[in-house]
DNA sequence: TCTCGCTAGATTGCGTGCAATCAAGCGTTC
DNA sequence: GAACGCTTGATTGCACGCAATCTAGCGAGA
């Protein structure tokens, strides 16, 4: 049995990370309470707790949007994450025990696996695996409030489906920073590890800036 | 007008922060309905926003309970509390207004006014000004997502009442390192400024931490 | 023709009732 | 005497209704 709350949450933010609902799309409470079967009360949670993650604007009287990014919201967001991502791998460092760091590991060979090029290849299942990575680290990282404030960061990503934008390069530079993470995580070493994360995040950056670029270009 | 909400949010964050609602009391909503004047709706959803700032917990079919801090608690919000701020002095480097940097000099000067010695010292006043300090280095940095986790993380110094626990010459030093910080500003150099910011939290880190095992030790 | 004001429809904000769930106290059984 | 289960009281979770507010469209006046 869920709450009423949790299955209108995940609902809507489905709706919006898989692209069903568009930003800038109005959404009505009366609406998203039919969408979900249950009623107002719910929504207007659920809208709430999707408000402080940034997928959604809620205006007095006025109801919510679905957000709307800029690019320089996009690179505002990619420099607050790297910073964010980069202390908690440090912290990481100091905490993170042998199981997971086997288990990382464990993800790397499958990412490399799904990320390979081929008729295999599978970007979707790359995205969970790498999800699953980034989760281990922060985990270890032992801070809710760190984990609460990466959430806040890390939802945009999955909205404009990243790994489809990657080149093969750049999926085998990505899987060349797992690899190195855990080498540093593995040493104990901070500051090393930090450093990858740092380095790690702002290369998703660059990749994702350009491909904006491109767009708006092409258009 | 007022919304409901934002009177009841404002009232039951006052009752915590002065400390009415002690660490780990119980906060039924009907009793805050009663004391707000509204009704359970708007409390609800003014406990679910405190909830994400962290001043309380609400556990399902439980009800909510202000938050109790451990010591280790409170060395986590002070590190992450430090590298946002740090990122924060970093960006308003790049971006702060003249206007804005006259206003700081001057809320140093008022500061060391309030903060002198003597039966003028006021340091409600002092929280006050270092607030309204702060508040522009934030404004300056432009960025509404890296606010709303510095708010998250900059609540608890003002539960504990941070600047009643400073000596003369943590107070002193606190006042300089405000002055460092307009200058690094001014200069327009953000690892300069990024740095005098992490020092400045970091500082207050160390006399809160002293203060809490002082306290625990008389005890 | 442009601007301002008004009206109507729709939507959010809030109050309240009812059912689901939880904690505590009591009684029963081993 | 201790442990388990049940019942009762209290509290949260949810649904729905009404009032306050906003947006859009129309009409009157300059």
């Amino acid at each position: 049995m869920v709450r009423a709350v949790d299955h209108a949450y995940t609902l809507i933010r489905d709706g919006i990370l898989t692209g069903r609902h568009e930003p800038g799309e109005r959404l009505g409470e009366a609406e998203l309470a039919e969408l979900t079967e249950t009623s107002r009360t719910p929504v207007r949670e659920a809208l709430r707790q999707l408000e402080m993650e940034g997928l959604v604007e809620v205006l007095p009287h006025r109801g919510a949007r679905v957000t709307a990014w800029t690019a320089a919201d996009l690179e505002e967001i990619y420099d607050l994450r790297a910073m964010l991502e980069a202390f908690a791998a440090e912290r990481a460092a100091g905490r993170i025990e042998p199981k997971d760091l086997d288990r990382m590991t464990e993800v790397c060979d499958l990412m490399d696996e799904a990320a390979g090029p081929g008729a295999t290849q599978d970007l979707d299942r790359v995205t969970e695996l790498n999800a699953e990575f980034h989760g281990l680290v922060r985990a270890a990282a032992a801070s809710t409030r760190l984990v609460t404030m990466l959430n806040a960061v890390v939802q945009l990503p999955l909205v404009v489906r990243t790994f489809h934008r990657y080149s093969a390069a750049d999926l085998a530079r990505s899987c060349a920073h797992h690899r190195e993470l855990v080498a540093a995580l593995r040493a104990g070493d901070g500051l090393w590890a930090q450093s990858v994360m740092r380095s790690h995040v702002l290369a998703a950056k660059a990749v994702l800036l350009r491909a904006a670029a491109d767009e708006t270009e092409t258009r």
